[in-house]
DNA sequence: ACACTGGATGTAATCCATTACATCGGTGCT
DNA sequence: AGCACCGATGTAATGGATTACATCCAGTGT
């Protein structure tokens, strides 16, 4: 009897050190191999109920926990998709990122979040990391990106889709809404409200935001149609209140009588709000104010505001959805343009009340 | 010359299938060895400034991205930290897990976020899943969990510090603040404007959300010790803008004619003061209220909101740092216990104006 | 009684990067 | 010359789970 190799060398791990069981750990401890362990824990239905039990057993009394690397290394899938987006702190994408991590839940996977501050740069930045760390899909905030980014996808084929976004084109995939026709909508409403005059509160269009961008877009665009005030009544600032009633105040200063201020964002129309009772603007006497998001707030600030309702948590749920079916091979190039609309409160009337 | 067995069985991965490049792709295309490519990638000094070149060049050609899976299993160490928050649609967690994530890029980890919806079971699945997908150490919220989580993270020894909370007995980490004195200073400040009847607007305390539960201890202990008012005006409902109006409502209801009203978090004390509006209730002359956390909105809001500023920036930071050092053997049990401020803005004033 | 089938289980290769250890050529010292 | 040493590089073991393939055994059919 020379010696039972295989019974004293994994006891010492499983027992003078305390690191992690392992499978070989279990496998002594229920006197089975390490194929048995797997399958008991991946396809019990091959394990005999009575060894499936023994194992059990020895992984409960182990504490034994698999480790995730391992499997992923061997699989050669790790089940985590990737999410990037600008920032949690504006709640529309907060909301969003809690349908993609409920719908990829159903469906067995698991987010890893990561924030850009709106840089494409650091999207890139992001887009590689995740990649390397083995991120099977990826969902992005809209679709233009650094050429970084950009090419390093194309490189990799790390199958991803957009969003807030759509794609005239759908080649990739994209599941998103319409910035410029939604704008548009706020404008023809102002105009058959009366308005001739308005202006915009705009998210900065600099480093390419292209949400801010197709606001934008629309906002000239339908002024043009209408034949009405000026496209270049177009002011810029971050998503914030403060910046809302920076952009307020430079707007009149400029001396623009607007009767109507269309805003890409809710933050900058509750900003313009503040800034109007500041300055003793009666809204929506003096001046309608039209925001976009339909954040929880808008409804219960004084009066009520006026705005876009976007589909944040429904793309979020399709975006989930579709990355998966993209991981799991389905060739859809998934394209949804979802519908927006606008909910009419208190800030909005004719020009003159 | 039977065969250049060597160069003959990687180039079948590297060039027929267009599966991602490995280091023995890149290491045979710049003809040194696997450790030789590592060794350019991880300790760039130990290898030739020439060779290093060339390995470089292979790396491009190829577009190797390393395998960080294979990498975390060999090194048994992923530097990611698990972080887990109750929601991310109260802005506060938002702006914590911001500073948590710049704080732990900068010290060379990352975050994966996840959810519990205020729920400790959830949290408990959170925590494993976590553990087992290799996180080294976790960043969690409040101090009461659930006992499978409680037995898990001690069977374990899983690293990890907890937040907004204080640890009496200071023996886990704990970076947060004291609910109880912050509630304190709110009603010693309305009690030292005058008032005597004094209720609570309280988060869900039935779900053992021990800031909840913190903040209506303190709550309760002040208006003890000032002799004042009593001790059970206190109604709860989730932190949402419209529980708060609901839970006005019910405290009109119940006939209870309080002159100022504190609110453990800032959207029920929107809510209060939306049902104020409607009611013709006017703050702060028939009735003051004082929220908590001082979210963003509360600034802009009208009237602007008296509320308990929360140091969530810094405690992220200072749990992204101690969680690090927590992994790095540093033994110190991290504790903390941050200063809150009253902001006095102008839903506050004396009893009848 | 024999060959064969299929279910249960074991053996060992595999995924990929890291790293302990071995090797080799060259330098400097005695 | 001989020895120690050093820097650069290669060889091969390693981490833990999965899985293709081999093996064994009981049961079935003829």
């Amino acid at each position: 009897m020379p010696a039972k190799d295989k019974s004293i060398r994994p006891a010492r791990r499983s027992s003078v050190t305390s690191s992690a069981a392992t499978v070989r750990d279990v496998a002594n401890l229920a006197q089975v191999s390490t194929a048995t362990v797997s399958r008991t824990l991946n396809a019990p239905d091959l394990v005999r109920p009575e060894v499936r039990e023994r194992v059990s057993n020895a992984i409960q009394k182990l504490g034994y926990i698999p480790n995730d690397s391992a499997r992923a290394l061997r699989q050669n899938q790790t089940r985590f998709i990737g999410v990037v987006v600008p920032t949690l702190s504006y709640a529309l994408y907060a909301d969003f990122y809690a349908a993609v991590e409920e719908q990829l839940s159903a469906l067995g996977y698991f987010p890893v979040l990561s924030t850009t501050d709106y840089d494409l740069d650091v999207e890139a930045e992001q887009i590689t990391r995740l990649s390397r760390q083995g991120a099977q899909g990826l969902i992005l905030v809209g679709r233009v990106r650094s050429s970084r980014a950009a090419s390093y996808l194309a490189a990799t084929g790390l199958p991803f889709v957009s969003t807030y976004a759509t794609d005239p084109l759908g080649r990739d995939g994209t599941i998103g809404f319409d910035n410029e026709a939604a704008i548009n909508e706020v404008v023809n409403h102002l105009a058959s409200l009366g308005h001739r005059r308005i202006a915009m509160l705009s998210g900065l269009r600099s480093n390419l935001n292209d949400r801010a961008i197709g606001r934008a877009n629309g906002f000239i665009s339908a002024v043009r149609k209408h034949g009405i005030a000026s496209p270049d009544w177009i002011f810029e600032g971050p998503y914030t209140i403060e910046s809302g009633r920076r952009a307020l105040c430079a707007l009149l200063d400029r001396g623009i009588d607007a009767t109507a201020i269309v805003c890409g964002s809710d933050m900058l129309a509750i900003g313009g709000l503040q800034e109007c009772k500041a300055r003793g603007i009666r809204v929506p006497r003096d001046l309608s104010i039209v925001g976009f998001d339909d954040l929880e707030i808008a409804a219960h600030i004084d009066p009520p505001l006026t705005t876009v309702a976007v589909p944040s948590r429904e793309q979020g749920r399709l975006a989930a959805q579709a990355i998966v079916d993209l991981c799991n091979g389905r060739q859809c190039p998934p394209n949804a343009v979802l519908p927006t609309h606008m909910v009419v409160r208190e800030t909005t009337a004719g020009p003159g009340g």
